[in-house]
DNA sequence: CAGCGTTGTGCAAATATGTTATAACGATAG
DNA sequence: CTATCGTTATAACATATTTGCACAACGCTG
């Protein structure tokens, strides 16, 4: 038996922020293009678009500079503020599972 | 801009327990009946059951004990084992909560 | 032995999710 | 100036999953 977590940001109770999201920023940080990015991490373009037109309608602030057409045939790229809020959360989380393992050994280790 | 978070424990990678089943766990405690429970907590009556089945199945012992038929109509309550089971997991769950949202502050306070 | 309210299951409807197809775009090559 | 390319973006379709409803079985009670 493991214990698991998953933290995430919301606004006004709709998730903005977690773990999938994080991922989906990192491939399109590396990649330069939200359908290799999707690809990337298993998902479908859809779904990585619907995330990222959420995440910026929620926040009220663009995320991901995209461009159609040109070289290559667009791509994407974090603004500053996506990377800044890549970096909060990324400070959130850290931690959180080290100290969830340690709670979890001293709950279900020794008695079970 | 909230935090939020989830816990759960899991068998092979498959969730056994977490807040929406330590919800539905309470609500059969309190109210003696699966079906009543699941009304309590907006829950179908066929996912409150499978969640119980799959838990049972997944732990190898028997959490609800529920009888059909007599007075009533019947009814289900915990074993001891699904008692000790909840108060387990509040115990991992303490004190999460306030040290995510220490961290939030922290991280998300000032700064923003 | 009929009535009651529960557990448990089967099936159709509804909803959520995933997949494929296609249009628009704009720098570049020819 | 036109064709090509890989991308963003949306629409239409297909598939899984969830939910809702109906109904049988159960066994105590009056």
């Amino acid at each position: 038996m493991q214990v698991r977590s998953k933290i995430w940001l919301a606004v006004d109770g709709e998730p903005v922020f977690g773990s999938g999201r994080e991922a989906l920023f990192k491939a399109i940080d590396r990649l330069g293009s939200i359908n290799k990015a999707a690809k990337d991490i298993n998902l479908s373009y859809r779904k990585a678009l619907s995330y990222i037109q959420t995440m910026e309608q929620r926040l009220g602030e663009q995320l991901v500079e995209r461009k159609t057409g040109g070289l290559h045939g667009g791509g994407a790229h974090l603004t500053k503020e996506a990377k800044e809020f890549m970096k909060k959360y990324e400070q959130l989380e850290e931690g959180i599972n080290e100290m969830l393992d340690k709670k979890f050994q001293d709950v279900f280790g020794k008695g079970n």
